[in-house]
DNA sequence: TAACCGAACCAATCCTGAATTGGTTCGGAT
DNA sequence: ATCCGAACCAATTCAGGATTGGTTCGGTTA
């Protein structure tokens, strides 16, 4: 060992860096490790490291490493946050503007396969025999078109709605025996936009889910 | 064995899920126990479970198990489990469905003093001495717009969706000392976006929209 | 005295192999 | 023909140990 003040230490570890040339994001190796070959104390090498850190230059975690570049953002997107802020007014209004788009790249890229599951769901719907088998199945629909626009992001840009707008309507459930109504204003609009997106119609689609949400959203309004 | 037809296991099995009473989302015994404690083959008990799901009774996956209820829709808005699934590309489509319908609800609920940020933030954006200034002023734009829709959850969507972006274009940072050159498609674009909010045209603004991200999309892909 | 080093320990994380579980196939028995 | 049991497959979970950054403590050196 020649000299091991900090600043020694701190310029023997930019030049490791600097050689090293790892790719951004890339995992230094474990501090013992580091240690050991820059012949340096792990204590010494922990006040470099901390400095770095600070810089900005590198970024680290109990368990996973060291790492080069910026910490990266952290993940969950609060939806508490977003249910307190908003309003079922606000949720409709997010429906009406964002799922019609939606139901446009579903038409655009949809499989046979998914046709047929639309379909299907779709014909589940007309023929539940409860209220809440109804919702089951429409939900189940609203989402397979999601899944139909082959855009994973777009899908789970819908699943976050989604979770809002069942945490907003919570306790909202119709659980009565009845059944709806066969003439249902819903049948005939889910059919316009399952057949819309069949005929490979994206502004069809669109426009059918516009029409169907603004269809919910008045008798949302009738109910109160 | 009395009888193992199958709508007599299929009312054993409806039997044994009333008698259980397990919590909603609750799993059920593996096949091969099921199967045993109801003295039946396991081919049988998974005809019968196959009939429950899709009535949408219960739900299956390989590994998991089979459990009562809907299959639950990942309630939580990962956005690292978005950002692992998608692609640029995605990003992209999305942002093209999403964005000129933020910037139709804009163009009908910005307040005054909005479209006077919106101005102010254009400008700044025109006027960026370096190429990071730019993109740093460009977020704020598009952030305003979502703001200005005047529905906190259509701007939580945004929001997330540009978290998504970030993280996906990370490591892509154009940090050059260089400006953006005064004729850069955008300004122009930026310009049509914001008079047409301004001039409440809800429809022109959604189009303007669209094109500057397809122009946007047009420049990424001549980029590679 | 003060700084530094090595060692041990802690908690979070990763890793690996075994066990579990739904999905599938095949031969044999009824 | 049909059903059953067994074996296998692939996805997932689970448990234990190994790894890693963070911390503390005693001994050593300057």
């Amino acid at each position: 060992m020649i000299e091991n003040t900090d600043s020694a230490v701190l310029s023997r570890l930019r030049d490791f860096l600097a050689t090293a040339q790892l790719p951004d994001g890339g995992r230094l190796p474990p501090e013992r490790d580091l240690a050991e070959a820059l012949d340096v104390g792990r204590g010494a090498l922990r006040k470099a490291l901390a400095t770095l850190q600070a810089e900005g230059v590198v970024w680290r975690h109990v368990g996973k490493g060291t790492f080069t570049g910026e910490r990266p953002i952290d993940t969950v997107a609060d939806i508490n946050a977003m249910v307190q802020r908003t309003n079922p007014l606000e949720v409709m209004g997010a429906r009406i503007a964002f799922e019609p788009e939606v139901a446009r790249c579903a038409a655009l890229n949809a499989t046979p396969s998914q046709i047929t599951e639309l379909r299907s769901a779709m014909m589940k719907a007309q023929q539940a025999p409860t209220w809440r088998l109804y919702e089951q199945w429409d939900n189940r629909l609203h989402r397979l078109i999601g899944e139909s626009s082959q855009n994973s992001l777009l899908l789970g840009l819908l699943d976050t709605l989604n979770a809002v707008r069942r945490a907003v309507t919570w306790g909202r459930l119709r659980d009565t025996p009845v059944r709806p109504p066969p003439d249902h204003h819903s049948f005939e609009e889910h059919a316009r936009i399952v057949e819309a997106i069949a005929n490979r119609d994206g502004a069809g689609a669109a426009d059918a889910m516009r029409r169907h949400l603004r269809s919910v959203e008045g008798h949302m309004r009738d109910m109160r």
